[in-house]
DNA sequence: GTCTCATGTAACTTCATGTGTTGCTAGAGT
DNA sequence: ACTCTAGCAACACATGAAGTTACATGAGAC
């Protein structure tokens, strides 16, 4: 599939697709072919890949909209303060983490051919 | 104390600081003085008050840079997915404001004193 | 009463970050 | 050659948080 299919599915620009599956291509679930006839193909076990795979293979962009302004301070409150917050958030990433590391693209494929056996709809890519 | 000194000590603006406690000062954890000799006082047990308190006294600002990209869609894909991470972060929201809800501002105040003991420095506001 | 000092608030500006866009290069098939 | 594709850098735009300005209101001091 090229990417500028994947992005009219996707609502956006083929570009952005190609800085997504960057990530994914340098990990090895997917491969790319330039040129006439080339595009994206699937190179991995859906059963085998996580979201958190996923997550990891995207560089592990911000979790959170909280967290530390600074990670060095002279301040002792704030330093109080980051060490009682980032405890909690580094488990609660830990969490996660795990519960993505769960999530199989098999999983999610399948949850989407029940959705869609359920609506009676041709089997398209959205949009 | 003043939203001018306050925010000194927070390296910000008073008018920041006045948008912040206003929130503390609806849930009664502060109170605020016009005019003359007026500023901010607190108004609660420290031991009485947590981070969940806080952030929710704060109008409960998004916790995570992730999420939905929009509530409602077409694309059964994107349900999906949206449905198995949407659980997830429905439970770790959960957990987190749960450990919230533990740290009180007295330990905060505690765990601030020993900082200080451990480093011999005059008891100032940082800054 | 009026002067000063404080909060309250709306409107605006600035900044950071993520997303989208353009323009160009290089590779691969026809 | 020509066309179709990814790769990439550079720029533009959108969004939301933070900071700023300006002014109104209330409360003590004189």
């Amino acid at each position: 599939m090229t990417s500028e299919a994947l992005a009219r599915a996707l609502n956006t620009n083929p570009v952005v697709v190609r800085r997504l599956m960057g990530g994914l291509r340098e990990h090895g679930y997917v491969h790319s072919e330039k040129g006439h006839g080339g595009g994206w193909t699937l190179s991995c076990q859906l059963d085998r890949v996580t979201l958190r795979d996923i997550y990891e293979a995207l560089d592990a962009p911000r979790l959170f909209a909280i967290g530390n302004r600074s990670e060095k301070t002279e301040c002792l409150v704030e330093e109080a303060v980051n060490d009682a917050m980032s405890g909690v958030l580094a488990d609660v990433t830990a969490q996660l983490l795990a519960r993505f590391g769960q999530i199989t693209l098999a999983a999610l494929h399948a949850a989407f051919h029940q959705r869609l056996a359920a609506c009676h709809a041709p089997a398209t890519l959205c949009k």
